[in-house]
DNA sequence: TGAGATTGTATGCAATACTAACGAATAGGC
DNA sequence: GCCTATTCGTTAGTATTGCATACAATCTCA
């Protein structure tokens, strides 16, 4: 719990931290889900601000290095992005020459994403990156209950 | 579990639903909170399309309500934004006359924030809304589960 | 073969989030 | 009380994500 706002405003008093000052939305389960979202968001872009990623990117590196020649239609579908949104990041990784675009031989309509050699290197960077990543987050939970919390997460995505 | 790309590619097989085919991201924690808030934040907006609502702005209002007097920058601390980015939002719930800037009595710095008629109704539709979604979200869980979640997540933002 | 669905692409728009800078107001040390 | 540093609101600019729409190429299936 960082130190914050204490002492600021006659509205409020000095005792307690800032979630004893949320009122009722604090008991929405969604709120919370945001809120832990943007703490991971925010300690990602900091853990990732020398390689200049997001989690998008890393998390479109990692599934085509994971699954060479699959289409951008697939790509979207994992990550639960439609083809415009996927369109752009693959964009961007490929003119960074992160990844490469090649005509499925399979269906003329798809296109066929793999890694480029630099691709490849960044990802292992950003592998290395991410472990520290995960630690941030795991720092404060036991084994049990990060599998807890993983499999309460999927269930809502699934 | 939707139904999606099976027999699309030679890469896959058609046993199995996408999960299966994540790969090694799928034991990334970040990465299940990232896709657990996208759910959710694609199903506040299909409930909230009517209001013209988005979750912060909901939010905001709902944490004026709470606490009227408070200023931006309280508010963005409870919320995690910054001073910017909570401008904007509160400049869009103004321009639609749902709360009004008044300057702080005890602080010529800071602006009081407070619900207008029109925004207490919306909030009070929004309210409703709100129940319907968490019962989205809830509808998985157990009342002990729920409470897991909340804890689990609570220890990531706090 | 032909109609309908799928995929990639392009364009535009909205919301979020951050940085940097500036002025007004406050707070704290002296 | 005064001066300096800090805080708060504001503006401007940039990047990313997400969605809708439209179009062309391709595939599927009746």
């Amino acid at each position: 719990m960082r130190v914050r706002d204490l002492d600021l405003d006659a509205v409020t008093t000095v005792e307690h931290d800032d979630d004893a000052y949320l009122g009722e939305i604090n008991d929405i389960v969604g709120f919370h889900i945001r809120l832990a979202h943007g703490a991971c968001y925010r300690h990602f872009t900091e853990t990732f601000v020398e390689l200049e990623l997001t989690q998008k990117q890393v998390s479109v590196m990692w599934l085509v290095a994971d699954h060479p020649g699959i289409s951008q239609i697939d790509l979207g579908q994992k990550l639960r992005m439609d083809r415009a949104t996927t369109m752009t990041i693959v964009n961007r990784l490929q003119a960074r020459h992160y990844l490469r675009r090649e005509k499925s031989p399979t269906d003329g309509r798809k296109q066929a994403l793999y890694l480029q050699p630099a691709g490849e290197a960044v990802l292992n960077e950003a592998k290395k990156a991410i472990r520290e990543h995960e630690n941030w987050v795991k720092s404060r939970f036991s084994d049990a209950e990060v599998k807890t919390l993983m499999e309460l997460l999927a269930r809502i995505h699934e």
